[in-house]
DNA sequence: CTGAAAGCGCTTACAG
DNA sequence: CTGAAAGCGCTTACAG
């Protein structure tokens, strides 16, 4: 059994209450400094540990943080991880890391003191109550996201979307495919939309192909495995954007498989700019989120929220920006583009 | 304020114990269908949600495991979350996220049922008394295994780091260089065991390359910092013997900076197997770790240990084994692999 | 079938 | 400088 604040108390003949006073060293000058150094030493040698729940009552705070996180599959969301977990650091903050699925299950009933909610769905009702931020796209409709349900982290893709294809266009691509989760080809999507409107205005002809994903696998093997099949059917793209990186580097699976190479055969451009992708051959051209100042502001507006809940709800937009790498680049391009960034690979001599 | 079975109770005018039998359900046939009607109704409508700090004080449960990572700056670690994430699905536990340098700081006292602490070290004295499993590799000194304080899950690189190294040696290689984080690097490490043996069986020279890494960065931009450095000041290897494939991607990016080509020029081959490695050109060479029955097993025991705190600790032991692709191979067995692997891609016209 | 009581371990205001 | 009391919201045995 663990030992609790009575357990020193008996020990030292003192009352319980005081125990709580030494530990917790917030009582100017009640405590004698010997009476507090023997009940700190007790302390220690009988192993205290403070009983989280009953201090997380008493208080109303637990000072965890719950992230609510579609899956676990895409590489974007261990970004994510890792980026809320460096701005737990200098807070008495914990991060309980929790599934969408699963939270929708609990109907939200978290022990956490606030949460973070990543997605594209609305804010549940039960949460309406309780200190959260989420992090997500437009909704389906404009008029959707003016009904603000709680503070939010709006991400906008719309910009960096339609600078994308036209920087693809302008490579002199003609067949350009769309592809991505079903879940991101709805009208309004930004990505969608720019797709649509850039080819559209090019007079080219629109092709979707939409992966089904399944939400405990990795995106970017079910994206291979369906690409994989796609190709074989319908021939190969000049061009292909993704909705996100992991698609992107499912796209890299595929293609390699049947000895296509990118960019000069197909050319890839993704989305998220998760770090991976500058690790790839070729590197990987992609719509950058600027995840560390998305995560630092859903961050601050929650903690902000969990300090006073006064303030009316806020709404804060976060842009991408297209970074063009190689994976996008006609031969021309290419041949400047490594001219200029890799100036040793020239010298290379191959065996 | 939140809504409490109290609150339930008064809006019905029953007692709030009868609240909280009706909303758990466990009681047989005590209340009323009718009564237990009502008061489900009452407290959906209400908004009401079980205060999880109480129910934890007073059932000594918090159903919260705490996973407990030396940094989040390895994807090897992300892959660790997604494992235990899983894990998690037909439970009732969430998952707690928290560095060791946090948990350390802590004292250990976490708001959880149990702990699973990846990493070298030893298990703190605080966590003795309660549930908790470590996952590890083997400390300083083979006596040092022995002395189990805990449930353990034991990393064994042994057997597959000599395979590995024999296979570099097969290779042809002759300058081969061991690579890794500083704490990587002591005489029983496995890896580094291994690379000293057979290094020393074959007569070749050993050099080590300790990579400096601060624990809140990423690995793999430390490891292609310190790597550029070296790599100007003494030449490249023949082939790079890295403890973790962190490292190894660093590498390539170090060595493509130099314009090196993987693996003709500089062979490359990691350690723990992340999935990665399969997406990168060349496809990465590693000690694969088998990281879902790792897991799997550690889950088991920790829920095992807080189920029943009889049994005497238990240790287990998971083995790495070696995986070959393309990045530890010379010219001629990459031609062969290539003839076998990628039949498709030897009918590839380059433009 | 229902109610009143005890207690989980802690913090915080209050009285000595 | 120290002690006794109240209460956070819940669960669980027990008495009607």
């Amino acid at each position: 059994m663990p030992v609790t604040q009575e357990d020193i108390a008996q020990k030292l003949g003192v009352s319980r209450v005081l125990v709580g006073y030494a530990l917790n060293g917030n009582s100017r000058g009640r405590i004698s400094p010997d009476t507090r150094r023997r009940i700190q030493e007790t302390a220690q040698q009988l192993g205290y540990q403070p009983n989280q729940a009953a201090r997380a009552l008493v208080t109303g705070r637990s000072y965890q943080i719950t992230l609510c996180l579609p899956a676990l599959g895409n590489s974007f969301y261990s970004e994510i991880i890792r980026q809320f977990e460096n701005l737990t650091h200098d807070t008495p903050y914990d991060l309980v890391v929790i599934t969408t699925a699963r939270f929708q299950k609990r109907g939200g009933a978290m022990a956490g003191d606030g949460t973070i909610i990543y997605g594209s769905g609305s804010m549940p009702v039960e949460m309406k109550s309780r200190p959260a931020v989420m992090i997500r796209h437009p909704k389906a409709t404009p008029s959707a996201d003016e009904d603000l349900n709680g503070d939010t982290v709006l991400l906008d893709f719309g910009d960096a979307a339609e600078q994308a294809m036209e920087h693809l266009i302008a490579q002199g691509f003609k067949r350009i495919t769309y592809a991505g989760p079903a879940s991101s080809m709805f009208p309004h999507e930004p990505r969608y939309r720019a797709y649509g409107r850039t080819m559209e205005a090019a007079g080219l002809e629109q092709e979707h192909v939409p992966i089904p994903i399944s939400i405990e696998g990795r995106i970017r093997e079910q994206t291979h495995a369906h690409l994989v099949q796609h190709f074989s059917a319908h021939g190969f793209p000049d061009a292909l954007f993704c909705s996100n990186d992991d698609t992107a580097i499912g796209a890299y699976r595929a293609l390699r498989e049947f000895g296509k190479s990118i960019p000069d055969e197909v050319a890839v451009l993704g989305c998220d700019g998760i770090s991976e992708g500058q690790d790839l051959t070729p590197t990987l051209s992609s719509i950058h989120l600027p995840l560390e100042e998305i995560c630092r502001t859903a961050w601050q507006m929650l903690l902000a929220r969990i300090e006073l809940n006064e303030t009316p709800p806020q709404s804060v937009t976060c842009s991408g920006h297209l970074v063009i790498r190689e994976s996008s680049l006609n031969q021309r391009s290419l041949d400047q583009h490594n001219a200029v960034v890799k100036p040793r690979q020239q010298t290379k001599t191959k065996p």
